[in-house]
This record gives C-alpha cells, sequence and structure tokens, in this order.
DNA sequence: CATAATAGAATTAATATTGTCTTTTTCAAA
DNA sequence: TTTGAAAAAGACAATATTAATTCTATTATG
C-alpha cells in the first residue's frame, strides 16, 4: 500500500503553488527544480490537476500555472483523486460486478470500509492547513512567483 | 494508492483459516482454488505469515496451514504489515533521514498522520469480526477442515 | 511413496519515469 | 509592427523499476 509518486508530487507541487500566495503563478521549471522533481514527469502530473479545475495555466513566456480555487477550496482528497482517477484501494470497491465474488467478499467490505477513512481523513485536510500550519516555523520555500491578472 | 495483491490475498488467506474454524487445518492447495489464486503465489505470502507468527504450517501428507492465534487475536493491520513489511504510505515517514527535506516538508505530515489513520482503522478490524459478521448471512465458504493436535 | 512445504530463480506484466521533438501561445524588446 | 525567446501543450517512444506470477527442484512428514 504505496502511495503513487503521482500523488505525492501532485500535493507538493499544490503547495507549491498555495505558498506562492493568491493569484501568483509559477513555472513548472522552478517548481520542478526546488522540489528535485523531473519537469517532464511535472508537465505529465499537471494535465489532471487541470482537467479537475485545481489549477490553471498561462501560456506563452511569463507563463505558468497557478490555483484555480482558494486553498482552503482544495482538500488533499480533490488532488489525489484529480491524479490518481480514484483513491479506492481495491477496484471492486468502485466497480462491484468486476469480480463474482463480491456479494459473498467479507475482504471487500474492510476495504470499502478503509477506502472511505482514508478518504475522509484527505478530505479533512486543505492546502489552506498544510500552508499555514507550516508558515509561522517559516520553513516553507516560497518560490518567486509573479502576480496574474484575473481576467478571463 | 492501490492496495498490493499480497495483502488482499494475504487477507482473504487468513479469513478462509478463521471460518474453517479453531484448530483447523486447510491445504493451500484447497485455499487457492477456492479463492481463484495461483497455488504457487499463495505460497509465497504465507512465508512471512508464518514468521510473523500468525499461522502455523503443518508438513507431510495431510498437512496444511492452521491460524497460530485466535480470530479476535488477530488484525487486517497485523496481516498486512506481515505480508507487506511495513504499512506507510511512503517511505520517508518511517526512515525519516532518507530525504533530506523533511524537517520542511509539510506534505510528509499529511501521510504521517494518514498512514496512522490507516494503521488505526485496520488494527481495529479483527478476523473474527470479519468471519462473524459474515457468518449470519452464511455467505462465508467453508472448505472441508482438517482437526489439528494442539502439541508443538 | 504420496503429499505438501520450502527455496530460489526466471519470467511476465504493469507502472513509473525520462527523452525527444514539435506546436502553440504570449510577452517584450527591437 | 515584427520578431525572438520563453513557457505550456501534445504526441510518441524508450527505458527503468517494481510487482505479480510461474517454474524447477529440494526437503520434510505421515
Amino acid at each position: 500500500m504505496k502511495l503513487s509518486t503521482r500523488s505525492r508530487y501532485g500535493v507538493r507541487l499544490m503547495i507549491a503553488l498555495a505558498a506562492a500566495g493568491n493569484d501568483k503563478s509559477l513555472f513548472l521549471k522552478d517548481i520542478a527544480a526546488s522540489e528535485d522533481i523531473s519537469e517532464k514527469y511535472l508537465s505529465l502530473i499537471v494535465i489532471p490537476l487541470r482537467a479537475a479545475g485545481l489549477i490553471r495555466s498561462i501560456r506563452g513566456a511569463r507563463g505558468g500555472y497557478v490555483l484555480a480555487k482558494a486553498p482552503k477550496d482544495i482538500s488533499v482528497c480533490d488532488i489525489v483523486e484529480a491524479v490518481e482517477g480514484d483513491t479506492c484501494l481495491v477496484n471492486c470497491v468502485k466497480n462491484p460486478d468486476i469480480c463474482k465474488r463480491t456479494p459473498v467478499c467479507p475482504s471487500r467490505d474492510i476495504w470499502t470500509q478503509l477506502t472511505n477513512t482514508i478518504r475522509e481523513a484527505m478530505s479533512r485536510t486543505t492546502l489552506a492547513q498544510l500552508v499555514s500550519g507550516r508558515e509561522d516555523g517559516n520553513t516553507i520555500i516560497r518560490l518567486k512567483a509573479k502576480t496574474v491578472s484575473k481576467a478571463e
């Protein structure tokens, strides 16, 4: 039961964006460098985050990525589900029909329950909490950001 | 965040043993057949379960496997940790030193917390609960078992 | 002797990760 | 206004790593 790198990196990327501040955009390049993640790999992770409406991309020179919502409105669960597709531990939790023993499977009950527990726990934590929880200790590294116009 | 097959199969194997009853042994072959799992693969999963003292093996003709403890004393967490090595979602939770950003990493905090949440949830569920929860519905398939002498 | 456990290796399948190259978009300097 | 550099976006392909599964042979026990 390991967390995928997509989830781990996705969360770190979002934390970096949240730490940059409201309506501040960052280059993927800079995030990748500061987080020690391959820029290429991050550029794949960013796609589903954008599709889920969690971030916005700004093309062209001096472009970058910005949070599309307030950090308090983005939960860890949002990020993980966007990046991972679904959170469930085993496929039969979401798709009961893929396994013929679903109706008589006591182990499926555990995994369903545990999946819910995990999802609830992740839903309780927002980006805002993550960033502010650390802000006092001054431990979050803020990257040089650019203010983004709000016009669509 | 998918559960490994080792954990899934391990739990199903243990449920089968628990359902067989107290001090009843089962052939791996029969469990594998009834659970639709490769016997070879199950025979690998069984090793760490034995090493963790959760099951006992009986060699020779008419041998098999038995639970080494009462079902109420075996939690899902015991099984998963035996089979998986450790339960933590990311390595840095258990080994903080493998990553230099551990002291300044807000995301590590989430995963540590979530790992604990998961571990607690799994610890709360015992084999006894799993089997008895279903027993009423008569949905657990019991395999033909052999009574095992308690002598070491 | 039959049966099952044990061990270790080999194979296959699935994910994760990186690489290359091309296109589109935008800003800003010329 | 034009042009060039910078950055996102997209399309594949290639490689690496890990997990899952199977194979072969050996050992122990009733």
